[in-house]
DNA sequence: CCAAAAGTGTTGAAACTACACCCATGG
DNA sequence: CCATGGGTGTAGTTTCAACACTTTTGG
């Protein structure tokens, strides 16, 4: 039919939050070719095919980083300037992921990706700090109305820690005992009768999210906002 | 590089608004050729080597609608599912525009584009009944934290208007003196000292939206929310 | 003068903010 | 017993929701 030049190309920005820090993070990687070689980037690449978008984004970050389970992922947006791969015409749908950080750490150095802190980024090729700070921008909109926050958590964490994390992206403080009381009202966490340990103080209780009450709570038309 | 063969396009969702009616309204044209011949579309199709996504999507409607002025676009979603077009693997990029309705209606016909009330589409070719369900979640999400209704009335228009924009797009009611002193006091409306006329009843005042001022008071850390 | 829609204030309920002390644990 | 962070209630303020009558115009 038409016959265009146009590549497209899939980015992943991968966050994740280191707890005793209260640091949010993004997984880059060193480019081994040119254009901008030896730079950091985001990791992706050409979409197959035969494979879905999401899935051109698993299997890139996968390869390129190492990472071994699948981050939550949703879609950010499309670029596609007319120069901002200097190889030719390209299109890239960026999607941002949230993932437990310790589920990798592990195998990253072999194929030299990295986490950086998000207020400490490196030079990055292309126009990824600009796709960067749109995936921030949608991250700390989304928390505030979606219960996205718990997929930087373990699957058991405890509400100092919620409430750190809430911080810590929102660049805020929230009153402790409001956002404790606002989170409880909305009844989607699951008290485990389990309490942290190895902490010098009093130890906080565990938590889960419950995502089959949300599930229920959101057909009934409620509707999470902090 | 990687050859691949997917084909990149874009897709528009124009929304018009009949102020009269108090209908929302969405562009369509009528399929020339295979697939999906004689079935009602969105306007889009392939993007140039050397135009922008926007760009791509102007043209395309222009050029099937014979649509005049240029509606206020903003990207919705990417759509990349494998068999999504017949012909082979197509990824659309969907933009949903807003316009006055009353800047067209003249060079349609000729070309088989038509308004469709959003309550009353025809069937529609490839997946694009799923694209504007997604494009009107999204309007009536963005019009309740963004100042974009104007962009479906006129320059000057009326607070009833505004009023009936506002509860037809939401499909709910607002208390008439609730919604008026909400929009008040964001002081982002510039009344015009005028009434409108050709009405058999008393004549509402005339405002319109002050953009500069809307802007400014964004830059002072205001929100707007309905 | 009649019909139709515009315009305008107040009150009670609900949500939000600010704030301080005691408790449990490890060292 | 000390240091550290966890856990909890209340009161004042602000925002939100509900509600009805008078005004202006064209016909």
């Amino acid at each position: 039919m038409v016959d265009n030049n146009i590549k497209l190309t899939v980015d992943a920005i991968i966050f994740g939050y280191l707890i005793q820090e209260k640091e949010l993070q993004i997984l880059l990687i060193k480019r081994k070719y040119e254009p901008f070689k030896d730079m950091w980037a985001l990791p992706g690449g050409y979409v197959k095919d035969d494979e879905s978008l999401e899935d051109a984004v698993l299997r890139e970050t996968k390869e390129e980083t190492g990472l071994i389970d699948e981050p939550y992922l949703d879609q950010l947006y499309t670029y596609g300037d007319l120069n901002r791969d200097p190889r030719g015409r390209t299109v890239s749908v960026a999607y941002y992921g949230l993932i437990n950080t310790k589920k990798l750490t592990a195998s990253t150095d072999a194929l030299e990706a990295k986490w950086f802190p998000i207020n400490d980024l490196a030079n990055l090729a292309f126009d990824h700090d600009k796709i960067i700070s749109d995936a921030l921008i949608r991250l700390r909109n989304k928390i505030t109305y979606q219960p996205i926050g718990f997929e930087l958590l373990g699957d058991k964490f405890t509400i100092p820690q919620l409430h750190s994390l809430y911080q810590t992206i929102l660049g805020k403080e929230f009153d402790r005992r409001n956002f404790i009381r606002k989170f409880k009202k909305f009844n989607i966490l699951e008290d485990l009768n389990e309490k942290e340990t190895g902490v010098p103080n009093k130890p906080a209780s565990l938590f889960k999210f419950n995502k089959v009450k949300y599930q229920e709570k959101i057909e009934q038309g409620f509707y999470f906002e902090i």
